[in-house]
RNA sequence: GCCAAUUUAGCUCAGGUGGUAGAGCAGCACCCUCGUAAUGUGCAGGUCGUUGGUUCGAAUCCAAUAAUUGGCUCCA
């Protein structure tokens, strides 16, 4: 008999060799028909695999994320089966669980797949599922596994092998497909009843971009139908939120052709938002005590030499610009900080200057590789809510605290209240992409974890994200749907005040090195208004919004009346408009409520004899009469309130 | 950059198998002067992304190229 302890603590005897499964059918049929895993001894087990000595059991469902992964990870295989159904002599790479779903990276020879194959392999899929088919594990050696796989031609899995050690080689088979896997997987495949293959898309093996593109298929699959279902509504979700969608309809901003891809045209209601939006952390930085800059879009190539932007992206980004004068060249700039250390570097500075905070909305200029550029958060020129931190290395842990407060400030002002911490420092082994010393490296990286734990801030670390010249502290929020974006990032560098060779004069009259923060809390006035779009769905709050108001007046008759309400608010700065067409005030009530307006004044008879405005908000519905004063009243306590 | 796909009027989209384009909305004009999510009538609007090829003839077939989309790689 072995003793199996449970997670509420409780311990039970079985006899050696019994299943999970044995085990959940024991305790009730409705537990066994429901979990898709165990958890033995932290380890994710299938359910049919023996249990031999003493050890703790967890059982795993669909509410665990290790058991939606062994979930997916089953569909997976599911798939790679109706896929080899389909393209006989698909050769197969690997098949992971990702965050929502699973893919796999196939070589499909000469076919090709596109996506109107989705739904026949989605049927396929479905037809298998309902067989019922158990996955079966099967411990193999590695002769014999390596056997299989050459009489199959596959060299992928034996690529796989290659780095495997016998006697820890399992296949799995469920149905016609047979895989070289670790496993776990779920009991069986009739488990899977929602199916939705997601998008086709090439992936290099290895994620080299030297070796073959396979075709990778993107899954998702649910253990009902309503979940799927709910997943669909999810897509549908995102799609109204879609910033390109949304700055299109609002008119926030364009592409040309002409002008260039992923260079953005911003049209006057998305200029005047983001221009708010400036004008509220101008204010907010003007009394942390930042000081405005403004430097020029182009710098000379020496500069970047110094910085190592030259060495580390020059090849790839925009090339240089010449001149007449022979050998002269100058690059757009893909960063504010060698201008920012150059004004810094303008005049001696004693330790009585710093911290120096020093702060421009400065455009930069980057080459995304052409597949990256995707609407406004992706682009090739952008404008960084950037400032730079000069100060002694002292000052450093409390200048980082003081812009954690600013970042968190911005977010909860704009309405972000989930946000996660990201500590991001130099990859543990490859350290070839990073300059400066190791010392510089450690303090920075010091600096940053010792900030965020006095902060008291939940952070995740993540190694291998560090930026080339020093560690980073990233902040991801949360929308409203529930994806994380990442938005602004403070960052300690030691490395380019030594390579710019700037100092400050210490109290002892000796020439001392100081440190620089990098941060930007929007991180870019371009891809923050494009979350920032999805985030509220379009319908930016009261402080925002390019249009506060629109007055509809029921006909021509009251246009005077309007005219006089409409002064009344533009002179207490509140943004109005009137709908002047003669059109039916239910149409013009739909045009308002389409165009996201938050507030609409309606105007008849009853309000000019009346003296009064009727209040309507967007997505209300008629809120009665009001006088001018409230309403303006009403604005400037929302506009006040960042509602 | 790579894989797959898309590109037709300002917007959203129709246009088997080749015979030089169509709808709805938006716009403009007229009618209406209206009470809380689309009044009606009419008009105008397109080198079918671009360039080349095949053909008597190309939105349609082929090639190149550009932009866009979903991914991969990248992200100072």
């Amino acid at each position: 008999m072995i003793n199996i302890t449970f997670p509420d603590g409780a311990v039970r005897q079985y006899e050696e060799g019994i299943t999970s499964l044995d085990i959940a059918k024991k305790i009730s049929e409705g537990l066994a028909r429901k979990i898709l895993a165990a958890e033995v001894n932290g380890e994710v087990w299938d359910l049919s695999r023996p249990l031999r000595t003493d050890a703790t059991l967890k059982f795993l469902t669909w509410e665990d994320e290790k058991g939606k992964s062994t979930f997916w990870h089953s569909s997976a295989h599911l798939m790679a089966e109706a896929v080899e159904d389909a393209f006989p002599g698909a050769k197969f790479w690997v098949g992971p669980p990702v965050e929502r779903g699973f893919y796999y990276d196939i070589d499909l020879g000469e076919n090709v797949i596109s996506e109107s194959d989705l739904e026949k392999l989605e049927k396929k899929m479905s037809e298998l599922a309902r067989q019922n088919n158990p996955y079966i594990r099967k411990e193999i050696s590695k002769s014999d596994a390596i056997k299989y796989f050459e009489d199959k031609g596959d060299e992928y899995k034996l690529d796989l092998l290659s780095g495997l050690q016998d006697g820890t080689i399992s296949f799995y088979t469920q149905g016609n497909f047979t895989d070289l896997c670790r496993g776990p997987h779920i009991p069986s495949t009739g488990l899977i009843k929602g199916i939705k293959l997601t998008s086709i898309a090439g992936a290099y093996w290895k994620g080299n971009e030297h070796n073959k593109m396979l075709t990778r298929i993107y899954g998702v699959t649910f253990p009902n139908q309503k979940e799927l279902e709910e997943y669909l509504v999810f897509l549908e979700e995102a799609k109204k939120r879609d910033h390109r969608k949304l700055g299109k309809e609002l008119e926030l901003f364009t592409f040309s052709e002409k002008v260039g891809s992923g260079l953005p045209l911003w049209l006057p209601k998305g200029a005047m938002l983001r221009e708010r939006l400036q004008q509220f952390l101008q204010k907010a930085q003007i009394e942390a005590g930042y000081l405005p800059v403004i430097t020029p879009h182009i710098g000379s190539k020496s500069l970047y030499i110094t910085s190592g932007h030259y060495e580390k992206y020059g090849a790839d980004s925009f090339q240089p610009i010449k001149t007449p004068v022979e050998g002269e060249e100058f690059f757009l700039k893909p960063m504010n900080c060698p201008h920012h250390i150059e004004i810094y570097k303008a005049s001696p500075r004693s330790y009585k200057d710093l911290p120096l905070r020093l702060a421009e909305f400065g455009t930069v200029y980057r080459y995304e590789q052409s597949g990256e550029l995707h609407g406004l958060t992706r682009v090739r020129g952008f404008t960084q809510d950037d400032a730079h931190l000069f100060c002694m290395p002292e000052q450093v842990k409390d200048e980082f605290k003081k812009v954690i407060d600013l970042v968190l400030y911005v977010f909860k002002s704009l309405g972000f209240t989930e946000y996660t911490a990201q500590i991001s420092l130099r990859d543990q082994v490859d350290r070839s992409k990073y300059i400066g010393t190791e010392k510089n490296w450690d303090m920075a990286e010091l600096a940053i974890i010792e900030a965020t734990r006095e902060k008291g801030m939940n952070t995740i670390i993540e190694y291998g994200e560090a930026a080339f010249y020093g560690p980073k502290l990233d902040f991801m929020v949360r929308d409203a749907i529930g994806r994380k974006w990442q938005l602004g990032t403070i960052q300690v560098d030691y490395n380019l005040p030594e390579r710019f060779d700037l100092i400050y004069i210490g109290e002892d009259n000796a020439r001392h090195r100081p440190v620089m923060i990098h941060r930007a809390p929007f991180g870019s006035m371009e891809r923050f208004i494009a979350v920032l779009t999805e985030h509220c769905m379009g319908k930016f709050p009261m402080w925002l919004v390019p249009v506060q108001v629109k007055i509809l007046p029921i006909s021509d008759k009251y246009m005077e009346y309007a005219e006089n309400v409409c002064a009344e608010l533009k002179n207490e700065d509140i943004r109005a408009e009137i709908d002047e067409r003669s059109e039916k005030i239910g149409k013009k009530i739909r045009d308002t409520e389409l165009a996201k307006i938050p507030i609409m004044l309606i105007i008849g008879e009853k309000e000019v004899n009346d003296q009064v405005v009727s209040l309507r908000r967007q997505g209300k519905g008629d809120e009665g009469s009001k006088t001018v004063k409230e309403i303006i009243d009403m604005i400037h306590q929302e506009v006040k309130n960042k509602k």
